[in-house]
DNA sequence: CGGACCGATTGATATCACTATTGGTGGCGG
DNA sequence: CCGCCACCAATAGTGATATCAATCGGTCCG
C-alpha cells in the first residue's frame, strides 16, 4: 500500500514531503542541499533525488544559489498519489477528503453513466459479481476486504467509461477509500443503504441503463459528501463486529 | 511555459519522457542505467536522477538486478501536467485531447455554477474584464494574447469554485489550451459563439446565477468536444487575419 | 547609479564499496 | 529419472565521497 522504503531516498521523502504537504515550510522557504543532508544524514546524491522528485511534484524548485524553495500550493500536482497520501497523513485531512469527495461527486455520476452505455456486456456483468462480494463483506464486518472491494468496484467503473483521464482519477479514489479506512473515518460495518446503492449502480449499469446508474452513484457519493460535513470525526454508529 | 531545459537530466526526460509516454517501449521493456548513460552521454547521477523523475510519475520502476522497467499505461499518473504534455507532443495526440476536453465537460460545468455561488463579488466581476478582452483579441486575431486570457478564464472560474482539486485542474486545463493552439488545432478566429458563451458565463457568475452559469458553460465544452469529433484534425474555417 | 567581482549553492562527473535480486547449479530425495 | 531445495555468483541498482564547473545574488567600488 504505502511507498517502497527500500530505498533511502524514499525514506527522506517520507518525511520531508508530509512536512511540505502540511504547510509545515511556508511558500518560499529555502532548503539547501547541505541542510538536508545533515538533517537526514545522508549523503548528497541521496539529497539531490529526493529535491528532484519534490521538483518534478511542483512541490520546490532547485536553483543555484538560491537553494531548495517551497512553491506555492496552487502550483503542487494535487493529483499526485502520493501527495494526496501525503496530505491525507497530516493535519488538513478533512478539508483534502471533503475537496476529494466533492470531485467525486461531479465525476463519478458521469462516469457511471457512459460505462452503462460503453463497457462490453462481461465485464459490466462483472460488476454485480464485485457488488456482491461487497454486500457479503460488508455484513460480516471485514472492513480489509471490503476495502479492497469497494476500490475494485469504483476502479472498475470508471475503467469501463473507457476515458483515459476518468480511468486515471481510479488512483485518487484509491487513494480516498484507502485514507478514509485507515484514519477510521468509515463505520465499522457499511451503511445497508450505502451497500444497496452500490448494488443499485452495478445491476443498471449491467443492463446498460445510463440515467438509472448515474442517479444510484450520485446518490453514494453525495452521501459521502454529506456524511463528512455532518460529522467529520465520526460518520456513523453501528455495532462492533464480532 | 515548457520546462525547465537548464539541467541536464530535464534534457533526457525531454527526449526519454515523450517516447515513453508515446509507447515507443512497451509495457515491461527495461533499460539500464548504462544504457541510458551511453544512448544520452551523460553521467550515471544525471541518468539516475531522470529515472528518479519518470518513477515519481509511475512511468517506470527501477529495481536491483531488474533494471528500469516500463510500467503499464494504467499505474501512470496521467494527471501530471508534464506527462499530458508529452502526450500531446506525440502521436496519440487526438485521442489524448478527446479524453481531456471529455473530462473537462465533465467538470467544468459543475465548477462554473459552484463558481457562481462562492467566489466573492469582485472577483467574480473581474471574470467580465477578461471575457470582454476575450472578444477583443479574438476579434483581433491574435492567438497569442487570446490564449493567454482563456487560460486567465477558465482557471480563474476553477479557483472561484474554492474547491482544491478543481483548482488543481488549472494546470491540466491549461495543458489542454495551450496544446490546442500550439498544434494548430485552433481556428485562426475563434468561433462569434464560444466568444459570446465565454461572456454569458462571466455574466453569469458575476450575477450568482449558477444554473446559467453551468449551462453556457456546459455549451462551451460540449461544443469543443463535438468540434474534435467532427473533424480532428481542421477545427473550423474562417478566414485569415490582416 | 551601474557594473564588476566574490562567494555560496546547485549542477555534473568519476569512482568506489555495498546490497539486493535473480538465475543457474548441484545435491538430495522421491 | 525427475523434481525440489539450498547455495552461489553474476548483475544491476543503491549509496557515499571527492572534485570541478556553472550560476546567480549581493556587495562593493568607481
Amino acid at each position: 500500500m504505502g511507498t517502497d522504503h527500500r530505498t533511502l531516498h524514499n525514506r527522506v521523502l517520507a518525511v520531508l514531503g508530509p512536512a511540505i504537504a502540511a504547510g509545515e515550510y511556508s511558500t518560499g522557504h529555502t532548503f539547501t542541499l547541505q541542510g538536508l543532508e545533515e538533517d537526514f544524514g545522508v549523503s548528497r546524491t541521496v539529497a539531490r533525488e529526493a529535491v528532484r522528485v519534490l521538483e518534478s511534484m511542483r512541490l520546490v524548485v532547485s536553483r543555484p544559489r538560491t537553494g531548495i524553495r517551497v512553491r506555492p500550493m496552487r502550483d503542487w500536482s494535487i493529483f499526485d498519489p502520493q501527495l494526496i497520501r501525503w496530505r491525507l497523513a497530516g493535519s488538513g485531512r478533512m478539508e483534502q477528503l471533503r475537496s476529494l469527495n466533492e470531485l467525486r461527486a461531479a465525476v463519478e455520476p458521469g462516469a457511471a453513466a457512459l460505462a452503462a452505455v460503453r463497457g462490453d456486456a462481461q465485464a459490466r456483468a462483472h460488476l454485480v459479481v464485485v457488488a456482491d462480494e461487497m454486500v457479503r463483506t460488508g455484513r460480516a464486518g471485514d472492513l480489509d476486504t471490503f476495502l479492497e472491494l469497494d476500490i475494485a468496484f469504483h476502479r472498475h467503473i470508471l475503467e469501463l467509461s473507457e476515458n483515459e483521464m476518468l480511468m486515471g482519477l481510479a488512483q485518487v479514489v484509491s487513494e480516498v477509500l484507502v485514507g478514509r479506512t485507515s484514519y477510521d473515518l468509515m463505520p465499522r460495518h457499511p451503511r445497508p443503504e450505502a451497500l444497496r446503492l452500490h448494488k443499485a449502480v452495478a445491476q443498471a449499469i449491467r443492463d446498460g441503463l445510463p440515467d438509472v446508474a448515474e442517479a444510484a452513484m450520485r446518490a453514494i457519493v453525495t452521501e459521502v459528501v454529506e456524511a463528512l460535513e455532518d460529522d467529520p470525526t465520526r460518520a456513523d454508529e453501528d455495532d462492533v463486529p464480532a
